[in-house]
DNA sequence: TCATAATGTGAGTTATTGCTTGTATTTACA
DNA sequence: TGTAAATACAAGCAATAACTCACATTATGA
């Protein structure tokens, strides 16, 4: 993984079968990361775990560092799914109560499977770069920038791409150090998180 | 380094020569960790970057998580030393000025070197547990606790260990999330983080 | 029904990894 | 200066890694 271009893509699973050896691997590459960390994450235990064979695994992804990529790109395309949905069935109601629902999905994505979500914000920062990776980066701000863009009469702050960035940080560094410590309880984190968002959006 | 009990430790340098050994595994560890990530720094890789032999690495650190659980300690240990420092050299001040100290000394250290510190984050979760290193901890979250307990009155959160937990997160997402976006203007994140982290302590 | 494409297998190859061990060199100090 | 302790070296071992390939099985559709 010693960044370098991502490897050519492989076959595409179009029949029911290996739709399903495809999404067993990335889910059992999941498990492993979550439980037993990057080191364990190796191609042959995934296989394993997938009850596939190293065979199968290489031909839908060309190599390790595709499967974590896959992985990266399917979460958020989940949370982006979320948040464009809660966006607009949100529209004309309060910033407060807008965000409220923004960090509702935010806390509780990343509080799901805390070890993973962690780790996958780690290797999204060493993984060779992968415009479809970076597309699906890019939405999740646009979408948060759209909101602050619909309220920024409410807002102090310039409603830019690095005030978007920084709502997001703020909640994944959060839920990371809650999480950490052993906080499980999403509704008291989710209103602290909310304190520290709102608080960031109103100064300044 | 699948989830055991740390090793016993290895001998301590005592000599001013190996005391330079043992500084140049740590640093020659921290490189890599920055520069090729994770998956590049083993051991033999450790070893010839710092310019000595495997056999003098494994005289100081029984294995290899150890290193990394030094080089974590190391970190810690810095920033409790400065927050130390500032909060008794502050006495007297205002909560703001005080706190702007800190989130300086905090911003500071997570950007000077990103990676590094985005990756020792993530490899405090998973290495073995280790006292020290527990301690270390425990220590920052403590003088941040203090800093909040010297300002109950003016502070509307309960001054809690979550409280303090809360706001370093903050802190350390915000930096994260920056560096990821290739920000390196310290004063201005600086400034941000400060929105936050005020915003957050002045709330609820 | 049968040819072809899609999918699956896992032993095997090559390289690397964490770590040990026997030996050589340097230092402290009596 | 001599010797024991401290320090350094690096060849090499056993384990494990990423990945390939020759072959087997299953599905499709004409």
């Amino acid at each position: 993984m010693t960044r370098k271009q991502p490897a050519k893509p492989r076959k595409r699973p179009l029949q029911a079968r290996s739709r399903e050896t495809y999404a067993a691997i990335l889910e059992a590459t999941a498990r492993i990361l979550e439980t037993e960390g990057l080191e364990a994450a190796n191609t042959n235990a995934i296989a394993e775990r997938a009850g596939v064979s190293v065979g199968s695994l290489y031909q839908y992804f060309p190599d390790k560092a595709a499967i974590f990529s896959e992985l990266i790109i399917a979460s958020e395309t989940e949370l982006g799914d979320m948040l464009e949905t809660l966006l607009s069935s949100t529209r004309g109601q309060t910033l407060e109560a807008r965000l409220d629902m923004l960090v509702q999905a935010g806390v509780q994505q990343q509080l799901a499977r805390p070890q993973l979500a962690r780790l996958l914000d780690y290797l999204e920062a060493t993984l060779p770069a992968d415009p479809k990776l970076e597309a699906a980066d890019a939405r999740i701000l646009k979408l948060i920038g759209r909101l602050l863009q619909e309220h920024r009469d409410v807002i102090r702050r310039p409603t830019s791409q690095t005030t978007a960035l920084d709502v997001l940080s703020i909640v994944k560094g959060m839920v990371d150090g809650a999480s950490f410590a052993g906080e499980t309880q999403q509704r008291q984190l989710e209103q602290r998180v909310m304190l520290a968002v709102v608080g960031y959006l109103r100064q300044g």
